[in-house]
DNA sequence: TTGTAGGCGTTATCAG
DNA sequence: CTGATAACGCCTACAA
């Protein structure tokens, strides 16, 4: 027995059938187009409806069918054009429907991740999508395994964006083959003396880009001593740091590679602020291209990562039919020269030529994988 | 009589009660603290819930006490910086006590915006979100109006964010002074042809921009003739091709003011490519200071909104204790002269003094308000 | 302090 | 095709 009361102000599903004259259930029927309603009800029912205002309240939806109609996205940084634009991506896709999508933001702490997708879990989104690099954490993964395959077991959908030691379906940017190229450009470019500005360790991006770096530097002879190699957090902060300290243990660097853009706009301020001219006495290149990349001054050289497409794909994974078995989707990146990287002043000529791509307006691609 | 199944696979309240050997009101008190439990029992209940890794589906909660532990936020655009900055200032005060944020994305669409404030109406969020610039539109906002007044008679808070013909709590930033400023200091440099990149015509926010800058104007007795004035749609392409436009029109032109930095970031790349030289040519103003303003080529001249600690205010008002008037947070925003501005060349040395605050390294600044 | 018995709004099942 | 009735998982008087 319905109390009628207005409950927290809004009609309910019982008001509009009560203005109808009809049962509950016809007017559930009716507004959710399940199961044939005869036209003359169906029309009283959405007039009832309509002058009531009504809207289904989605928790109770949610509730009685152990299901919502929304998507959960969990994030590292919101801020992060990086994530912005993965976002971007998901956001046309994913809305069809009319469907909810849900961000949240984990600061890129192991721990609040595992609790939004548990907090996703038993709210029962349809799908889940986690964005964002990995971590190298294995106990972690392992935990992060069970709870998605239990939500997978409940008829929940996942999509992982990067390489996880999560057993999932996945789309993964080739970042090792990426940074291999861009090692490649910049060594082409008779650099030598070459510093990182490296992410956090525990995230396999990180691990990922600098596998790829270490390998176009192997082939080209070049050694990556420890003290060219600094930890940054993927903030502009990070990249002014990085730099700085990069620049104290080794003064006469040629080139630096930002793991990421963000740092390597920082990187590209702390050179202004100490004269340093950039790409003369320094070539600085960065790794994702988001949107301000072609901005900045000078325009950065940098790794394309498909990220808007990333995102797209990884919707279209997780509200596809379901695969039969782990699907791994894997997007090519590709190596933008813009202007913050130029041939190195000190170098002898190289036996590489320090062109591979005939000369285009604006930039310059190598195509990775 | 609880069927015990085990539903979307996910522990209930009632397998925990089981395995502790209590009832479900005592797992539900033990659980939520609310009323005092013996220690003995509150122990057991949580013991039971940590092995069966139990966490309460939130539909079910928010069906309960008809209130949803999450807050909702609305954006005209997500991946614009300008939002972007908004939600980063709300996430911290947001997320206290766990809440969920939820945001969504109405690509500055009314009706959109309509349809997600009743959603999340009917999902009883704890409090409601509007971020971005009204729509002058005063039907729009009598029928908002209604729902958001409906939303709190239910208990639910609501905080807008700029001017809306909404009634209710907001924060608001001073555009009007803040353009008002912006038209000063270009006048100061000398600059008297003057174009503005507008934002599009049903937004607030464009129409208190506009206000301001017209009235710095004509205090200096400068027309702005409507071939001075291109709409533009607040993304960087609309910068391009309003620069285009404007430059067109009006080919002699000093300066020009983009009623957004997106759109000057946008212009300052098509100056670039018309080999316009910024600013000995032609001065270029944004307004916003989005996090990347100081870091294109030249750093943007513009009018620094406080956007993150808008978002944080507009928290505050919502989660704050329910005040009894309508409360408005004015805050003021504040001319940033960076480099993408100088003295006008062609001008007869000014009446005014060009500059009217010190010298300072990097920028100057002109607070409103 | 603890347990029992509705009720929150909707959907699904099963008779008519 | 339509209408009762029982879940869905949790909370909260009310009673013990």
């Amino acid at each position: 027995m319905k109390t009628g009361r207005v409950g927290a102000g809004a009609p309910t599903i019982d008001d509009v059938a009560r203005l109808a004259g009809v049962s509950e259930s016809t007017v559930s029927r009716a507004l959710r187009s399940s199961r044939p309603v005869s036209e003359e009800l169906r029309l009283r029912v959405l007039e009832a409806a309509q002058t009531l205002g009504y809207s289904p309240n989605p928790h109770a939806q949610a509730l009685a069918r152990s299901e919502d109609a929304a998507i959960g996205v969990v994030v590292h940084d919101s801020s992060d054009p990086y994530f912005v634009e993965i976002l971007r991506g998901m956001l046309g896709p994913a809305e069809v429907g009319g469907r909810m999508v849900l961000v949240c933001d984990t600061q890129r702490r192991p721990d609040r991740e595992f609790q939004y997708v548990r907090h996703f879990r038993s709210q029962r989104v349809q799908a889940l999508l986690l964005a964002g690099s990995g971590f190298e954490d294995r106990e972690f993964g392992a935990r992060m395994t069970a709870e998605i395959q239990a939500f997978e077991r409940a008829g929940g959908r996942v999509a992982l964006i990067g390489r996880h030691h999560i057993l999932g379906d996945s789309v993964r940017p080739d970042n090792e083959g990426g940074a291999y190229e861009m090692a490649r450009a910049l060594t082409d470019l008779g650099h030598r003396r070459i510093g990182v500005i490296s992410g956090p360790a525990s995230l396999t991006t990180t691990h990922d880009r600098l596998t790829g770096l270490q390998r176009g530097l192997n082939e080209a002879g070049i050694e990556l001593p420890d003290r060219h190699v600094v930890v940054g957090d993927f903030t502009r902060d990070g990249g002014i740091k990085g730099l700085s300290q990069l620049l104290e243990a080794a003064p006469d660097l040629t080139a630096v590679l930002s793991l990421n853009d963000v740092m390597a706009i920082g990187a590209l301020h702390e050179a202004r602020r100490r004269g340093i001219a950039v790409p003369a006495d320094l070539s600085i290149a960065g790794f994702d291209d988001i949107p301000v990349a072609a901005d900045v001054w000078p325009p950065l050289s940098t790794v394309r990562v498909p990220m808007a497409e990333m995102g797209a794909r990884a919707v279209e994974l997780a509200l596809g039919p379901r695969p039969t078995h782990v699907q791994i989707v894997r997007l090519p990146t590709e190596v933008i020269l813009r202007k913050s990287t130029a041939p190195c002043r000190l170098s002898r000529p190289s036996s590489v030529p320090v062109s591979r791509a005939g000369p285009r307006p604006g930039a310059r691609r190598l195509t990775s994988a």
